[in-house]
DNA sequence: GAGTGGTCTAGACCACGGC
DNA sequence: CCGTGGTCTAGACCACTCA
């Protein structure tokens, strides 16, 4: 009746680490992500299925599903079935950003690449979690809101995980970098952490900005994760606040 | 069987703004929260007994509760029963606070009262919600961690629903404003939305926290809503983000 | 030991989507 | 029409807390 993995209802006593079956469920449902037996995009197996699967009730998936359809890992259609999340298709191809127009609604978002170079960072290499001597990309993009420019980015990549990224690459997704993680290194962001501090712009991003040397700017530090809290993607963002602003809801 | 008021299932057809049954067991929950029948901190009646009380079962209190535990309306304890959040007696006092130093970990956070007073304030509050005459009060605030000056903050409340609100009731509760809030005016904040920008010091805020006029500042507006997405405080923060950043986690 | 929330099951019925 | 996820129920057993 059970799979032998599973350890059925709070075991009694000394149990060092112990997950309610819905949990490992879960975990077990991950693990088929992580290993791309399902594909952003695609749909998995049926809540009944599964139940047959794991040797569970129905509902003991639908509540592992449940959570992770919260974590916005999975997306559930009722009447068709249980996807999923992808980028792929999305209306914001760029789901972390926070940064809005001050004044009139964000109409158009644009980016464009302005450089791609491959070499080593051994700050960087150190937050990503990997050797200091590590080889990482760094891309250099260019952000447009609504026609103006609003932020200059600096994008730091592991090269192990993004084997064969080049500005052609990125170009064909059209600088929508979420997305493209997605299809082509089957690297799904699902979490990010930004640290933003007030800054003079240095002289270099006031010339690609078009803003005077000295314009208080907003300097937004990202880490970006995948599956599985594995820092995937570091980035540094110089943002023009005179017409923006970063915006963020904090709720309990 | 059913409480008249209550929609069993899903009625057929025409049915305009339907909620299915647990969505209306949390708003009946939510209203005896708004009514004071249940304060903060106390706890609210077991599973059971709200399942006889609203005549559904125990599994549809649960789907309703576990709702309002997500939202950290509620709380609940295994083994002792379903208590009304409060931040009294919280680990953190400023729980919408995303100030953070930059290097040493944060370990002592006081605020000190500059100012309190009583006006009027069109611009305030229209983004309250309220007639562009209602008076207002502004509380001016300075905000120390690790005992550097980190943030000047002003802070507008609505006059009708803080009668009585004084220097002396703001230092009884030691600057802590949002468990004052709930203790002395029954209103608790549940979320806020942030604009960030980045500007230049102005020279009062500057001799306020002691750095050179024309520093880089995080200028950060938030409104802060209570139960029912009602607006009631309106907060402008000058930052210091020499030694400090602003932090935020962004999931999916 | 009585009472609370937490997990799990089994089964019913529903609304939705697509064949 | 069938299969999907969504809601609701009733009942079992569990772990935790407190008297």
């Amino acid at each position: 009746m059970k799979s032998a993995a599973l350890y059925r209802a709070q075991p009694r006593g000394e149990s060092p680490a112990f997950q309610p079956l819905y949990r490992q469920i879960k975990a077990l449902i991950t693990q088929s992500l992580v290993s791309g037996e399902w594909r952003p995009g695609e749909p998995i197996p049926s809540e009944i299925e599964l139940a047959s699967r794991y040797s569970v009730s129905q509902g003991t998936v639908r509540k592992a599903v449940g959570e992770l359809a919260e974590e916005r890992v999975l997306v559930r259609q009722q009447g068709k079935g249980t996807f999923v999340a992808t980028y792929a298709g999305e209306r914001s191809q760029f789901p972390f950003l926070r940064i809005n127009p001050d004044a009139e609604p964000m109409r158009e978002l644009t980016a464009r690449l302005l450089g791609l170079e491959r070499g080593r960072d051994p700050a960087a290499a150190r937050l990503l979690g990997l050797s200091s001597t590590a080889t990482t990309f760094l891309l250099k993009r260019l952000l447009m809101i609504n026609d103006r420019a609003a932020c200059y980015e600096e994008i730091r990549l592991p090269a192990a995980r993004f084997k064969g990224l080049s500005a052609t690459v990125v170009e064909q997704h059209e600088c929508m970098l979420y997305s493209m993680y997605e299809a082509r290194f089957g690297v799904r962001m699902l979490q990010a952490e930004e640290r933003v501090k007030a800054v003079l712009a240095p002289r270099e991003v006031a010339a690609i900005l078009h803003c005077v040397p000295g314009t208080p700017m907003l300097l937004i530090e990202r880490v970006a994760f995948t599956y599985g809290q594995e820092p995937s993607e570091l980035r540094r963002c110089y943002c023009d606040s005179q017409e923006h602003h970063y915006r963020n809801a904090i709720t309990g």
